[in-house]
DNA sequence: CTTTTATGAATGAAGG
DNA sequence: CCTTCATTCATAAAAG
């Protein structure tokens, strides 16, 4: 895997990881017509891993405390660097550049969001939208509406998950050996707040002390 | 979010099995003899590792990019962020941590649906798409979200190229920087910045050098 | 191997 | 609430 060349080659750029966990996936027949596969990692690979993970575990928090000890005494209400303009850099079509043109939540306003909304209660009433956006528009641009949908369609997705997740479906199909392919899509929620978009310095929160406790997996 | 992702591969007939691999999650083996022994991990493991990890990536370099802001913020008011890009899949040195897999349809499945598709009629209705998957399913593996996605992806496909092809009034306009910060019950003209580069400051001076020496070990 | 293109997937917003 | 559409992002596939 990636981290065991990384430990030899420290400068070399790997852009197909891909290619390479294929590559480290061990191939099981079952001996009738059907294969499977596993990712299969030696107990130095784990190993490495696992000071990996604890390596990055230690960085966030000494960054944390160090971000704690900068911001202590210093109003980031002024630090308004987010928002910013940003080329998609499509020169190679010559393409129009245009701003976005959507809203889309910064990783604290989801976070909050998110919190929210795994408080259970459905749809905010117009009043408590209000509320929730007055405190979102303190971490980026933010509309009711925006709210609004969000919660809209987040619970859309709660709702296809779960019916996904949960397919009361006996497996006990007739005549054909249907492999299974509803294998649809598996998120996790049980992770980290979306780390998919950009954040700006002010965004960058950790109302979640957990972080170390994450990796839990692996231990 | 986004971490939402599917688990498609080709061993789904053996899923169950696989898991309970997972529960031990610690020890493979040839069984006979136990010559090599292996750590086994499911797709879906191994795809929580990557976001894991890419997560505590992330973070850093945000943590790293925002003591950068802050310290610089001291010094001169105006300053700006510039181009920032924060991909969380990409470590500072562009290199890939978290990968996804998707769904790539065969040959066969493609020719199915392109035919559908030319029968006209919009997007298939639920039973509809039920029924089209498990069409599909016997050319390959394919879920119902797949297919629903094919259709929404093609009519936009589609629909692109007319746009293309008929090549209605000139319309060069230039791209204004003028944004009006979408409030309140309007339609929402917010941007953000998205997707932009980060690089992991060599010359950051981290209170603790153990930290650098150890952000080297992961580079 | 690197870059570009095509397209699967995620999601904000609109309409009913 | 549900469905549909538009836009964006990430990546498999193709090109260089």
């Amino acid at each position: 895997m990636e981290w065991e060349k990384q430990e030899q080659h420290h400068h070399h750029r790997h852009h197909h990881q891909q290619e390479e966990l294929e590559q480290n996936a061990n191939v099981g027949g079952n001996g009738n017509g059907g294969v499977f596969y596993v990712k299969v990692m030696t107990d130095a690979q784990m190993e490495i891993l696992r000071k990996q993970i604890s390596v990055y575990a230690t960085i966030c928090e000494q960054l944390v405390e160090m971000h704690k000890s900068l911001t202590s005494h210093q109003d980031l209400a002024g630090v308004r660097l987010g928002n910013l303009y940003c080329d998609p850099l499509m020169t190679s079509t010559g393409h129009k550049i245009s701003a976005r043109q959507r809203w889309t939540p910064t990783p604290v306003q989801l976070q909050i969001l998110e919190r929210i909304f795994d408080q259970g209660y459905g749809t905010p009433s117009k009043p408590k939208i209000k509320e929730i956006t007055s405190d979102l528009s303190q971490h980026g641009q933010i509309s009711e509406t925006n709210v609004y949908n969000w919660f809209q369609n987040r619970r859309a997705q709660s709702k296809r998950k779960q019916l996904i997740t949960t397919p009361n479906n006996a497996e006990s199909e007739v005549a054909t050996e249907v492999e299974s392919p509803n294998d649809q899509k598996t998120k996790s929620e049980n992770f980290l707040p979306q780390q998919n978009s950009v954040s700006m310095p002010e965004d960058l929160c950790f109302q979640n002390p957990e972080i170390g406790s994450r990796l839990h997996f692996l231990d």
